[in-house]
RNA sequence: GCGGACGUAACUCAAUGGUAGAGUGCCAGCCUUCCAUGCUGGAUGUUGAGGGUUCGAGUCCCUUCGUCCGCUCCA
């Protein structure tokens, strides 16, 4: 999450918002039944339509066609192939990918002050000599205001001083004070925390089938970059999209859906040549945003949707950029939080996998190196570089229901829910304005056309009872977009009303012109 | 993992240690020719779970699970 100093809306009710998610069957808790499981949550029938028209729109739009048909910064058309790979992958792919080692930060804790620190970033302050006799040392955090306050505490007691690790003293730590406490012995040994989940492969529960649920689905494409080239003609420069469940074992899961411990990643690796990179780089980047706009959050101008560059020092040192599409949600407001990061790898996750499975991960560029008499080139062998717009669809969801929703109490129906009609679950309500007098059944028949050819991209729905009014407010708090009645005038001119959910302004159209109306309303 | 708050119907919330309720929603029927606000009736709870104190616990105590806030974490 990031600050930002861009003018905030005000924060929509969180608890609104979740209490109609609920209600209206978007998320449930997972396991409610059984008290809930902390950090998993379900889709109910409108949310899990919803995921899959999110899911579905990425796949159109980054690999069926992607970029919606635009050339590339080549001056051609964007290339790119799906994949499925899977959740569990060999063992060393993880040791490869800096997982194994990256995901398991001992951390200890202040029993004085309840801080926790990251074991290996924790420093104290010592006498030169090393030999503290009885006196405390003191503990201190690089780059935070512990460490100014323990040097001066430190100089004071014992004069000239130096800077040793935490873990290069024995334990337990009884005469190091913490970096914020006052009194010395309140650290705790250090714990492990598991940020990946592991299981056991095979029937022998055995440390030796140990194995690990991903922790992101880019690592399965890297994987199987090799295979891809050389069982598809698909030439660099181009893109290989994965969606898939990944799992991190967060020590703290928060903020409804934000931080699960199950979630859903739709992932690109585009690969191309080095001195193309970063063109790419900056081509995937404002695309990934130009889209996200395009789906529904692009409302107030946009304002709740930022693209944050990384600074320099927050980069891993073989990435030339990378950026965070971040939305203001109402628990993040007037920070952000972030929805996809698009970041340059280099080459480097092709270069770990080719150094740990000892298999050649070059690409034979057969349009490069110098050109031969016989008219041909004579080609260029290297490992392409990689960028990775790697985006989080239950958080994507998150957003656009946070986005979509809407209270205004000069309407009939207050709360309501602005989605893109791409993305709304239910996409047409068909409606007799009264039960009787062959309206029913002129309704039941558009209400089975409509659901024939739309049932691909969602729900239509049908209702005759209750007045005309509660009909459309209940459309209105499932997101759907418009709605058709057929009336009185229905039966002498063949016209129905469309019924606009955001303005509540209806139009009449030929019932024969309903199925165009909506088709044309559902294109990206 | 620590500290704090909270957990009652599908949702929002009441209930002095003394018979678990309301509004909304939902269902049925009637009435209805365009925006939840017309009428009648109906269903729904082991008060998150488990234990304890008490003649009696939604209420007090303990444990546990979950949610929210802060710390921490966010590779």
């Amino acid at each position: 999450m990031s600050e930002s100093a861009s003018t905030p809306t005000p924060a929509k009710s969180m608890d609104a918002i979740m209490a109609l998610c609920k209600r209206r069957g978007f998320i449930y808790q997972a396991s409610e039944i059984y008290g809930g499981i902390n950090g998993f949550w379900d889709y109910g029938p409108l949310g899990a339509q919803m995921k899959k028209n999110l899911r579905d729109a990425w796949w159109e739009d980054m690999i069926m066609r992607p970029c919606w048909g635009r050339n590339g910064p080549d001056g051609h058309p964007v290339q790119c192939v799906p994949v499925e790979t899977r959740i569990i992958q060999h063992p060393k792919v993880w040791e490869a990918s800096g997982h194994v080692g990256g995901f398991n930060d001992p951390m200890v804790d202040c029993k004085e002050t309840r801080g926790r620190y990251r074991y290996d970033h924790v420093s104290v302050f010592v006498p030169e000599n090393g030999d503290a006799g009885d006196k405390p040392v003191f503990a201190y955090m690089g780059d935070t205001p512990s460490e100014a306050r323990q040097r001066k505490k430190a100089e004071k007691t014992f004069g000239a001083i130096k800077s040793v690790a935490l873990s290069s003293l024995p334990q337990p730590w009884a005469r190091v004070i913490a970096p914020d406490a006052e009194k010395p012995g309140s650290l705790t040994e250090p714990r492990m925390f598991n940020l990946m989940f592991d299981t056991i492969t095979g029937a022998i529960r055995d440390e030796s089938n140990k194995a690990y649920l991903r922790p992101e689905t880019a690592q399965g494409i890297f994987v199987q970059f090799k295979n891809v080239i050389d069982t598809t003609r698909i030439k660099v420069p181009f893109g290989i999209g994965n969606t898939g469940t990944s799992f991190r074992n967060e020590v703290t899961p928060r903020n409804y859906t934000f931080r699960s411990r199950e979630f859903e990643q739709a992932e690109l690796e585009f690969f191309c040549h080095p001195d193309e990179s970063a063109d790419w780089y900056k081509f995937w980047r404002d695309f990934r945003m130009e889209w996200w706009k395009a789906i529904g959050l692009g409302g107030d101008g946009g304002g709740n949707l930022i693209l944050r560059e990384h600074e320099k020092d927050e980069l891993s040192h073989y990435s030339q950029g990378t950026s965070d599409v971040e939305y203001r949600f109402p628990f993040t407001a007037p920070g952000f939080g972030e929805l996809e990061g698009i970041a340059h790898r280099g080459n480097y996750d092709l270069t770990q996998h080719q150094a740990h499975s000892k298999v050649k991960l070059e690409y034979n560029d057969t349009e490069r190196g110098e050109l031969l008499p016989n008219g041909s080139r004579r080609g260029e062998k290297y490992l392409p570089h990689c960028v990775e717009p790697a985006a989080g669809l239950d958080r994507g969801v998150l957003a656009l229901i946070c986005e979509a929703y809407t209270k205004d109490d000069s309407r009939p129906s207050p709360e309501f829910m602005k989605f893109h009609p791409r993305i709304a679950p239910v996409k047409a309500g068909v409606f007799p304005l009264v039960n009787k007098d062959g309206m029913p059944e002129v309704a039941e028949k558009l209400h089975t056309e409509l659901s024939r050819k739309f049932w691909r991209q969602g729900m239509i729905e049908t209702d005759a009872k209750q007045t005309i009014g509660k009909r459309y407010a209940r459309m209105d708090e499932a997101g759907c977009p418009f709605c058709f009645t057929i009336d009185g005038d229905t039966l002498t001119n063949q016209t129905v009303t469309v019924r606009d959910r955001d303005s509540g302004q209806q139009q009449r159209i030929g019932i024969d012109k309903v199925a165009g109306f909506l088709s044309e309303k559902l294109a990206p």
